[in-house]
DNA sequence: ACCACAATTTTGTCTAGGTCAAATTAGGTA
DNA sequence: TACCTAATTTGACCTAGACAAAATTGTGGT
C-alpha cells in the first residue's frame, strides 16, 4: 500500500541548519500510521484550523515536521480521553501534556500497594527479568486472583497514565506487556482445570490490539472454573458470531481499551448482538468511554474484575441445574 | 475516525429480493478494513479496470456487495504472493481460487509427518482442546526441537496455503495461532534456563501482526541456552533501535511473514542497519518474498529454523572466550 | 546464455475543495 | 432535573488529475 519509505530524510527548509529536529520530516502516509489520525482529518485540520502546517516539498506534498508530529501525538491521546480537537488544538505542546497528567491522577494510587511503585521502578529502568521474576513471586505469594485485581490492574492504570502523558517510550511499554502476558499465560495455565459451564469465548473487535485485558478476565474466569476459549484479539464480527456456534459457547467476552472508538465500539456490539443467538451472553470489559455510556441492550458491563466472580455465580444459578 | 457503521443494511437495488447477499453491503471504509486495500486504491481500480463497481446509496457513496469484498479479498491474498493486480483483476472468483492452489503445493508435504493431517483435522473441525493436548503430547514425545521444525512449520505452511486458497475462515486461523501459542510458550517457559550469551531481541517490524514465527525462533533459541528478550510484534525501528540499547543485546531477529510489502521491509532493515551499533547482528527469518532477493548489507537471513542452531555456534565461535 | 542499463508500463499515493451525516453542545421549556 | 430542538463541530466521503516508485520489457555488450 505505502510506497513510501517510513523514514524519509528530505532536504530541510532553506536556510536551516541540521538541527536535530529538522533534518526528520513525515510524509502524510508516515503521519497517518503514526498518529492514527487519517490522511483526510489531517487534510480537513491543516483546512480549518491551520495546523498542522506542513512544509511541502519539491512536488508540493506535505511534510510534517518532528515537533508537529508530536504534538499531534498528544492531541489524539487527548481526544482518546473525551477532548475535542478544536478546543485543544491551538494549544502548546506543554500545556497539552498538562492537560494530560490533571485529567487523570490520584483515584488510581487510593488502593495502590507499597510493592506497585517497586515494579513501576522495574518497568522504568528496563530490567526485565527483575520485573519477571518479582511478578512470579507475587503470584505465588498472593494467588492469582490476588494478582490480577490488586497487582495488574493498578499497574496497568499506572503504565497507561505514563503512556497518556508520553513519559513512556513505546518499547518501554512492549517490554512491560510481554513479561505480564509472559507471566499471566503461565500463572493461567499452571490453574488446575476442572472445565465446567459457562463455556466463555474471549476475543477484542477488529483494531483493538491490546491484549491483556482478555488475559486478565481470562485468569478471573479460570479461577471460578469456567471454560475459556480465547481467539486473541482482533476477530471481526461475523467471526466471533461463527466461532461463537462452532465452540458452543454460553458467554462472548469482548475486551476494549480506552483508545478505542466508543462509536465503534458500539455498532460492533450492536451488530454483534443481533448476530448471536439469544442464549448467548456478552459480557464487555476494559477501560473505554464506551462502557459507562449506555451499552447496547442485552449485554453485561463489566467494570471491575472483582465482578466476574459474582457474575459467574450469576450465571450459573440461572443457568445450571 | 470511522463515523459510519461496519455493517450498515442500506435498501437493496431496486426490484432485488432479500437474497443471503444483497442485503449485505459494506461502505468504503469498513472494505479498506476488511481486505487491506486503501480508499485510494479502490476508488482508482474502479476508474481504471472498472472494477470494482460498487451501487451508490441515496447519498452516491459507495456501497460494496458481499461478492465483490470477497473477490478483492481473494485478489489481494494472491498480491501477497507476488501477483499483480492488473493480470488477475478480470478473473472470476472461482480461477482466481484456483491460481492461489496452484501457486504453491507439493513440495510442503514432502517431509511432513504422518501426524500432520490428523492436527489438520482438528484445526478444520475446531476442536481446540483435543488440538492443544495432541500438541502438547507431541511436545513430549519429540522434545521441542522436534515439535518446532517437524511439526509446527510444516503445519504453519499447510494453514498458510488454507489461507491463502480463503478455505480457512478468520475464526479458525485465529483458534489455531492461540492454541499454538499457548503450547509454544508453555513449553519455551519450561526449558531450563541457564541464560547465556549471546543475548538476542526478537520482534517484528510495524504492520506484521504474526508472532508465531518469533516464538519459533524463541524457541529455538532458548533450546541453545541463548538469552532471549521478546518484545512482542509491531515494533517501530526506531524503538528498536533503543530497545537493544537498554537491553545490551548482541542480536536483533526480526520475523516476516509471507504478505509483508517486500519494499516495506527492505526499507525498515535499512533503517534499522543504519542506527544500530556496529556490533549488533541482525538476523532475519520468516516467510517473506524479501528474504530471498538481496537483503540490505550485513544481515543474516535465516530461511531455515534448524540454522538457528549453527548460526548461534558460529556467533559464540566468534565472539566468545 | 547472462548481466547491466535504459525505456516503458503499471500501480498507488497525493493533490484540491466541496458535500453531508452523525455526534456534541447549547438553549430553551415543561 | 429531564427532555426536546437547534446550532455547531467534526470527519468520512466525493471527483478527477498529476506523478513517482516499482515492475516489466527491450537493447546492447561480454
Amino acid at each position: 500500500m505505502e510506497q513510501k519509505s517510513d523514514f524519509e530524510v528530505m532536504q530541510a527548509p532553506a536556510g536551516a541548519l541540521g538541527s536535530p529536529s529538522t533534518d526528520m520530516a513525515m510524509a502524510i502516509g508516515a503521519v497517518e500510521r503514526d498518529t492514527g489520525l487519517s490522511k483526510d482529518t489531517l487534510r480537513v485540520w491543516e483546512r480549518r484550523y491551520a495546523f498542522p502546517r506542513p512544509v511541502r516539498d519539491a512536488f508540493g506534498e506535505r511534510l510534517y515536521s518532528r515537533e508537529e508530529v508530536e504534538k499531534l501525538h498528544a492531541i489524539k491521546r487527548l481526544m482518546d480521553c473525551g477532548f475535542r480537537p478544536g478546543k485543544i488544538i491551538h494549544h502548546g505542546i506543554a500545556e497539552l501534556k498538562a492537560l494530560g497528567q490533571q485529567s487523570e491522577s490520584g483515584a488510581s494510587r487510593a488502593c495502590a500497594l507499597p510493592e506497585l511503585d517497586d515494579f513501576l521502578k522495574l518497568v522504568r529502568t528496563h530490567r526485565v527479568e527483575e520485573l519477571r521474576r518479582a511478578l512470579g513471586q507475587e503470584v505465588a505469594k498472593g494467588g492469582l486472583g490476588h494478582f490480577v485485581t490488586a497487582v495488574v490492574r493498578p499497574l496497568n492504570v499506572a503504565v497507561g497514565e505514563l503512556w497518556m502523558q508520553g513519559s513512556l517510550e513505546i518499547f518501554e511499554e512492549h517490554l512491560y506487556t510481554e513479561s505480564l502476558q509472559v507471566v499471566l499465560r503461565n500463572a493461567i495455565a499452571n490453574v488446575p482445570r476442572t472445565p465446567v459451564a459457562p463455556r466463555v469465548m474471549l476475543t477484542t473487535l477488529p483494531h483493538e490490539q491490546h491484549g491483556l485485558g482478555l488475559l486478565m478476565a481470562e485468569a478471573m474466569l479460570v479461577l471460578e472454573g469456567a471454560h475459556c476459549v480465547s481467539l486473541g484479539v482482533e476477530t471481526p464480527v461475523w467471526d466471533i458470531v461463527r466461532a461463537a456456534v462452532s465452540q458452543k459457547v454460553d458467554i462472548v467476552a469482548l475486551s476494549f481499551s480506552q483508545a478505542y472508538p466508543p462509536a465503534q465500539a458500539v455498532d460492533g456490539l450492536t451488530e454483534l448482538r443481533r448476530h448471536l443467538a439469544e442464549g448467548v451472553d456478552v459480557w464487555v470489559g476494559g477501560g473505554s468511554e464506551a462502557l459507562g455510556r449506555r451499552l447496547p441492550g442485552g449485554m453485561m458491563a463489566i467494570n471491575d474484575l472483582r465482578t466476574i466472580a459474582p457474575a459467574v455465580a450469576k450465571w450459573r444459578l440461572l443457568h445450571g441445574a
